[in-house]
DNA sequence: AGCGCTTATTGACGCAAGTCAAAGAGCGCT
DNA sequence: AGCGCTCTTTGACTTGCGTCAATAAGCGCT
């Protein structure tokens, strides 16, 4: 019965290719309200319509869809406007690694690049749109634009360092530390969007947190409840409230 | 007394300035036989020169000097001539995490490009020399030259895929998989610089392994008797010798 | 509203790897 | 050659998290 979901989600993704729906949405970088995570900040108005050209924007994609999977010939990198992604890669014995949630306005599918092919798969954790870059476009602009050349570096530096705090976090950190951490890391890109810093829904599973921090289920499972008899979260099911933010950052560090 | 060490190394550090030497060794990019590793097929000689041009040489770094440290402007990307270079970071309560070994060929420091400023410290293993690569130069030659553009981009990418991998090996695996994963790791880039597969020196010491690999030394040096005992490896003090190679791989793939 | 699914919580138990401790090996110094 | 480091190995004991198992809670269906 396993088999039979991964099957349908198959043929989900056959059925309705991202790029082919007659009645796109076409919004703008100039009026997005993300702009200013995800382009920038020294781009000029011309410049902006100029990037605004390449990218390809497309219906949104479906709770469990695929954005790309991993092995995919590398085409593009996305940015998220509205819903959660997730990546991960899968091990050679069929298990899977996730290596990052992507919010709007962050930018995946860098990891793509080096091979030529994606070295992850993405797939939309609740329905969610994304702006499609391609890359040989982004690339030739990037050449004659020097703000725009520094941008992609540097989004692609901040990946690295970010991945380095995960490996950090992975190797040196007990189960409490490791969910402090990701609450925090939810809680200050909330934040950078306008939303609650404190009050939020998460949009993945306990399995996915789980796999990501390098935990089980029952181990998140735990920890959300003993942070909830402490008084520093209210959990309620997919919601979360942070009750006592300091206790939480204390939590993440390292003792 | 530890303390008279940490002083001692920054003394040495602060004597010898890595661009100041007055005898500097001159190698060019025409002649370098890592050139393969470390720059793009597809460069044609007179842009080799270009590049050739920005690209700083200095004095050998000493076992223990460090090339930046973390929070120290960003200048420059390095790549690694010759020697070994551990790459880490620092956690509030000062304990080290290593993010990784850079071999000859390599380029270190990419890190340093999000903000500005270097995200992890890096120091050598041993004697070590490296060749300077100016950042703001290399952007502009890189808008000039699309094959050296993407050669970034994918040297960055690569760094990301090659995070996500030791993401999932700090993830998922038992002590046996990940010594074995970061031999077998060793073993490949040592075949593509035509040394041995089989039969190398480790230039980082047991506790250097085991920062990385998220374990304990003890930890650490309990696989290394135990593969021994296996017949997998020969292990004499840094010396190792991969005895059963086969074995080896089908270790470090997660069961 | 009620069935069948997936997801989440909680408890009891076991084990891989960490901690503590001590001894031995390697290596730079004088 | 011998002292004083640091690095490595090995053993005995502890522990945090994984595993197994059972129950409960959510949610999309009809």
């Amino acid at each position: 019965m396993n088999t039979q979901l991964v099957d349908l989600d198959v043929d989900l993704d056959k059925e309705t290719p991202i790029s082919a729906c007659p009645h796109e949405y076409h919004p703008h970088c100039n009026n997005c309200r993300l702009a200013g995570i995800c382009l920038p900040f020294a781009l000029e108005g011309k410049e902006i319509d100029e990037l605004d050209n390449i990218i390809q924007r497309s219906k949104p994609l479906q709770k469990g869809q695929h954005l790309y999977r991993e092995g995919d010939g590398f085409e593009s990198v996305y940015a998220v406007r509205s819903g959660t992604l997730k990546a991960y890669q899968t091990t050679d014995d069929g298990r899977e690694q996730v290596t990052g949630f992507y919010f709007p306005g962050e930018i995946l599918g860098m990891d793509g690049i080096a091979k030529n092919s994606h070295a992850s798969s993405a797939r939309a954790l609740e329905t969610a749109a994304v702006c499609e870059i391609p890359f040989t476009s982004l690339e030739k602009l990037s050449a004659g634009m020097p703000h725009l050349q520094r941008h992609f570096f540097q989004l692609m530096s901040r990946e690295i360092a970010e991945d380095q705090q995960l490996i950090t976090l992975l190797s040196k950190s007990s189960a409490d530390e490791r969910v402090a951490a990701l609450l925090l890391s939810i809680s200050s890109r909330n934040a950078r969007r306008k939303l609650s810093a404190t009050q939020f829904r998460l949009s993945m599973s306990r399995v996915d947190i789980g796999n990501y921090l390098g935990l089980t289920v029952e181990t998140v499972s735990r920890v959300f409840s003993r942070m909830q008899k402490m008084s520093i979260l209210q959990v309620e099911n997919k919601e979360i409230e942070i009750l006592d933010l300091e206790a939480l950052k204390e939590m993440a560090d390292l003792r």
